[in-house]
DNA sequence: CTACAAAAGATTGCTTACAATATAATTGTA
DNA sequence: TACAATTATATTGTAAGCAATCTTTTGTAG
């Protein structure tokens, strides 16, 4: 009996974990999944530390953008992130409530936004200066591999839809 | 006078752009922003396909698991996937919904839940042959540097916190 | 100059994603 | 055998992220 409901089962194993000619979709076989996790594991890397700064991951990535240039418009900002108004408007506004950036029209183009760091958001450049340091910590790469990825996900990212 | 506004812009210009000592955060010294942003753009790349086929990136890669292996717990799915119960059991409750997995608590272990491709679940992996071979064309990058990128990518899956 | 197209943000709705917590089942142990 | 700890999943709350749509402003063709 159990013989029988080991065979049975067996039958089923066979016909239902068979992938002759569906290599292709084995999740092994995909680029885009080491990807898809890589990346959000890397975000999940990052959360202790921007924890300590009050920054989610993509008011950090924001924020680097803004430090650099100090004011820009939503429209540059979201060029600069591959992000939509969608995700940034609301981003943005939580960020000016936190205090570390400022929000207000363009008088040359009233449909545009300009978005500035605030006192606040320079000083959280100081805390933050520690991070990237600590994140290739986390990164177990060498630099040229760290220099390799880097340049193959340009690439990808480069690709057109 | 040309010289002189040059001048001051230049010394505006290094006030508001200036990074010294903070080359460390720009973005474009971060390996995880490219990761991030193409991670992103590789999902935005297979909406069309997926699309076609009714399903999301997330639900895609979970067939790719269950199409291979059947039946599994989501505890099993959520290892393969890096995902929780938090976002699988809402997922997996939509593709019960639509039809292509069902769900049952384990007669062994009423903690654990089994999930199962239906037959209409079956029927979507002919559908789904197409799609990595239509993805790899969206990729410009060779054999060579896929696998590249690919080892490289589970390198930094597997970091440690 | 007007009407219409285009651009920039904002809003809405839907889908992840994950932390924190809750619940129920199972296991380990005194 | 109780009962504490662990495990598996579900739930709740919050933050992205994106498509679709709306509003306001700007540009432009006629």
């Amino acid at each position: 009996m159990v013989r029988e409901a080991k065979e049975e089962e067996q039958k089923i194993s066979v016909m239902q974990t068979n992938t002759d000619g569906y290599e292709s979709l084995l999740l092994q076989n995909q680029l885009c999944f080491p990807l898809y996790a890589a990346a959000k594991e890397v975000v999940r890397l990052y959360k202790p530390f921007l924890d300590e700064i009050g920054l989610t991951y993509t008011q950090y990535i924001a924020m680097m953008v803004l430090w650099e240039s100090r004011s820009m418009s939503v429209k540059e900002l979201g060029e600069r992130l591959y992000l939509d108004s969608g995700t940034l408007t609301p981003l943005l506004k939580k960020m000016e409530t936190q205090g570390i950036v400022s929000r207000r029209r363009s008088a040359q183009d009233e449909r545009s936004v300009l978005v500035s760091v605030t006192e606040k958001g320079d000083a959280l450049r100081e805390r933050a200066l520690s991070v990237p340091a600590q994140m290739k910590n986390c990164i177990p790469l060498t630099s040229e591999e760290v220099n390799t990825l880097y340049h193959l996900l340009y690439r990808v990212l480069h690709a057109e839809g």
